[in-house]
RNA sequence: GUGCCUGUAGCUCAACGGCAGAGCGCCUCACUGUGGAUGAGGAGGUUGAGGGUUCGAAACCGUCCAGGCACCCCA
């Protein structure tokens, strides 16, 4: 076994059974982000390091792109994220796009990272952003494209939770509190991992970034006060948003929710399941200037990215990922014998142009072997055209989920598979 | 990139330094023109890889690979 090669650390193979379970998902994605007038769009897989370059300090890229040289020396990354190359495309047509602009992407990405449950090296990633405007509305239409995606897959209210916050909110609090601007992006970042740490060790690391203990109370305070949005313009009107496109009870205000991204500086959100027992779903917010960095105009957006790899772990330990059976709505015809080869041959072309799934076996194996293998394969029905059935012009129709047969003249055959079909399997 | 845990048949796991096994799955045959049953057979392993210790290693020791947990970061 050793000796098949390997495949690359953090890769995955999508057999047909992940692979329908991927399509699945796709299918649900697509589905939503057409329903909010979303339009597909792809940018390449490989990038220069120049457009990440512009971004230079971000660990992302330095230290998680794939990087190597291209056989002219040029240093060639798998994007990591697609954010830059959506500046890219958006700069570049900045003139003749109508904005705002709604786009939304489906790829793979890569990061160089330790692999775990939950984080691959090779992943898929939604993309959705909704670009060219600053109206609180399009943070609360970002944010109710995530919540009917989670609904749409079988997700419930009291299984996963949008936890939003505002930055802007998180910057006027600590400085209310006393919080000198330069220390704001280290608080930010213990902000964000409180969780994390044990409630000692957090305070110590609090003292130690410089803040006085009155500053540690107030902050501590803040950060259990789940309230603190109606202090928020933006938010209180985010929130009447979301309830009047009826997602509110996706969404809850969450003060520790920070992201670490940059470029976020207004409303910020991740999605997770309510037990804690995995990594955020989705993540993202809203944007001041998402071309700036490439040379376009300043132009601002909100838009969020969802990882496969968690929500399908996610689905699968709640039982929410519908057996999905290429088979299930095909017609196996099999071939009695030599000489039926031809009949057999015929019928299936003959359904095939009607329109019905059709696959045969290739030779002419006992018929056992050829229904068994049809049984497997989870085929709705099959067909026996045996030398009776062929003198008498009929044939053997099976209903392989409810285990009966009939025999069907051949006219027949494209009504009684129909009604077949139409039938919901039985278990 | 750091620390820790794990790796035995396709899957789930036994074998506590002494002949590598079970259940399920898979294949064949029977039931003489019919698939989830039953019965009878069978295949499948260099114990993740390559070293060391030992009379003897799946087991003990170090290296590598892969996965998982915590960091880091984030989808």
């Amino acid at each position: 076994m050793e000796r098949i090669v390997k495949s690359v650390k953090g890769t995955r193979d999508f057999y047909p059974e992940e692979m329908a379970v991927r399509r699945w998902l796709v299918s649900k994605v697509e589905e939503v982000s057409s329903a909010f007038g979303y339009q597909a769009y792809d940018g390449p897989c490989l990038e220069t390091i120049d457009l990440y370059a512009a971004k230079s300090g971000e660990e992302l890229v330095k230290e998680q792109a794939f990087v190597f040289p291209d056989r002219s020396g040029e240093n060639i990354a798998l994007r990591p994220e697609l954010t830059p190359t959506l500046a890219r495309m958006v700069a570049s047509r900045q003139n003749e796009l109508v904005f705002p602009c709604r786009w939304w992407s489906f790829g793979p990405f890569w990061r160089y990272e330790r692999p775990q449950k939950g984080r691959t090296r090779e992943f898929f990633q939604w993309n959705i952003d909704l670009i060219g405007s600053d109206h609180i509305s399009a943070d609360a239409e970002l944010i109710a494209v995530a919540a009917e995606f989670l609904r749409g897959v079988g997700l419930k209210p009291d299984q996963v939770k949008i936890l939003i916050n505002d930055r802007r909110l998180m910057d006027a609090e600590l400085s209310r509190i006393g919080i000198q601007a330069e220390l704001k992006p280290a608080v930010l970042r213990l902000i964000d991992r409180i969780d994390k740490q044990t409630a000692d060790v957090w305070d110590r690391n609090a003292l130690e970034l410089g803040l006085n203990s009155e500053q540690l109370e107030a902050l501590k305070s803040l950060l259990s006060n789940t309230d603190l949005w109606q202090q928020s313009r933006e938010l209180s009107a985010l929130f009447a948003s979301l309830e009047a496109l009826g997602v509110r009870e996706y969404t809850a205000f969450e003060p520790k929710i920070i992201r670490g991204l940059d470029y976020y500086t207004g409303t910020v959100f991740e999605a997770r399941d309510t037990t804690g027992s995995f990594r955020a779903i989705l993540g993202g917010g809203h944007y001041a200037n998402l071309v700036g960095d490439v040379g376009g105009r300043p132009l601002p957006g909100v838009g969020f990215a969802m990882g496969d790899v968690v929500i399908l772990l996610l689905l699968e330990s709640l039982g929410l990922i519908p057996a999905v059976n290429a088979a299930a709505d095909a017609v196996f015809v099999s071939v009695f014998d030599e000489n039926c080869q031809t009949i057999s041959s015929r019928v299936s072309a003959r359904l095939r142009r009607a329109g019905f799934k059709v696959l045969t076996y290739p030779g002419t194996e006992k018929l056992a072997k050829q229904l068994k293998y049809a049984d497997r394969l989870g085929a709705r029905a099959a067909l026996v055209i045996g030398p009776d059935e062929i003198a008498r012009g009929e044939v053997v129709l099976k209903d392989l989920a409810s285990r009966t047969q009939q025999v069907v003249p051949e006219a027949e055959l494209e009504n009684q598979l129909a009604r077949i079909l139409a039938q919901r399997p039985a278990l």
